[in-house]
DNA sequence: GTCCAGGGCCTAC
DNA sequence: GTAGGCCATGGA
C-alpha cells in the first residue's frame, strides 16, 4: 500500500528533486529553521544570511548570537533556532574537528544518535540532516506523512515517529537497494509534502487528489 | 482578528 | 509515556 502511494504520487508530481540548497551546510541550516515553520519564512531567513555573506559554517561560527538572531528572525522562534545552530557547530567542532566530511563518515546509527543528543535536534531534524545533507538512506517522517498515512488507514493518527519510519523503509527497501534508496526516500518525502499541501487542507480538496482513488471507503 | 506552518523541549501527572 | 504550554514570524 505504501509503495502504491509512492508510485501514484511519483506519476502525478515527480520527479521533484527536493530540498534545493547549494551546500550541505545550507541544508542543515534549513533543517533547523524549518522546524514548525513554513518554507516561505525559511527562505526569507536564508536570503538574509546569504546577503550578509553568512550562509556558511565559518561565518555562523564566528558570528555573535544576537546578530544571528536578527538575520534569521523571519523564520520564527529565532532565539531558539540561533542557539540551536550554534550548538550544532559546537558539536561539529568538538567531535569532528569542524568537518562535515568527518561527521558524515561515521556509521549511520552512531551519527543519528549523536545528533539526537543535541539540544534542538529531534527525530525529524536529525533525519533531514542525514538524508538531505548526508545522502544517507533514512526516511524523514513529518506532519504531512503522518496525516496522509493516517487518512489512508495505514497508521493511527498518533503513531510514533520510528514506527511510521520503519513502515516506509521496509516497504521501499523491498523494491530498491543500495544508494538508490536514499533517492527514493528523498523523493517520497517531497511527494508527501506536495500532496499534503495541495489536498490535505480541507475535505473538499480530497476530490481532486491523485490518492483519492486509493482512499478506504 | 484567528489559525497554522516541512518541531522540539520541559514540566506535570 | 504522554498531554499541555511554550517558543515567534509571516501569510492566508
Amino acid at each position: 500500500m505504501i509503495s502504491t502511494i509512492y508510485h501514484t504520487l511519483a506519476r502525478a508530481y515527480g520527479p521533484l528533486h527536493w530540498w534545493p540548497a547549494r551546500t550541505r551546510f545550507e541544508v542543515i541550516v534549513g533543517a533547523f529553521l524549518t522546524q514548525n515553520t513554513s518554507w516561505k519564512n525559511v527562505e526569507h531567513a536564508l536570503r538574509n544570511l546569504r546577503r550578509a555573506g553568512a550562509l556558511n559554517l565559518a561565518s555562523i561560527r564566528r558570528m555573535e548570537l544576537r546578530e544571528l538572531e536578527e538575520l534569521i528572525r523571519p523564520s520564527g522562534y529565532f532565539r531558539q533556532k540561533a542557539a540551536r545552530l550554534k550548538t550544532f557547530i559546537e558539536y561539529l567542532d568538538e567531535r569532528h574537528e569542524g568537518s562535515l566530511n568527518r561527521m558524515f563518515a561515521q556509521p549511520l546509527e552512531l551519527l543519528r544518535n549523536e545528533l539526537l543528543e543535541l539540544n534542538g535536534v529531534g527525530h525529524e531534524t536529525a533525519d533531514a540532516i542525514l538524508l538531505y545533507a548526508g545522502k544517507l538512506p533514512v526516511f524523514v517522517v513529518d506532519a504531512y506523512a503522518k496525516r496522509v498515512f493516517a487518512r489512508h488507514g495505514i497508521t493511527e493518527s498518533g503513531e510514533k515517529y520510528e514506527r511510521v519510519q520503519a513502515l516506509v523503509e521496509d516497504a521501499l527497501r523491498e523494491e530498491e537497494s543500495g544508494s538508490a534508496l536514499a533517492d527514493h526516500y528523498n523523493e517520497f518525502h517531497a511527494l508527501l509534502v506536495e500532496v499534503g499541501k495541495r489536498h490535505c487542507g480541507t475535505i473538499a480538496k480530497c476530490a481532486s487528489c491523485p490518492l483519492q482513488p486509493l482512499l478506504p471507503v
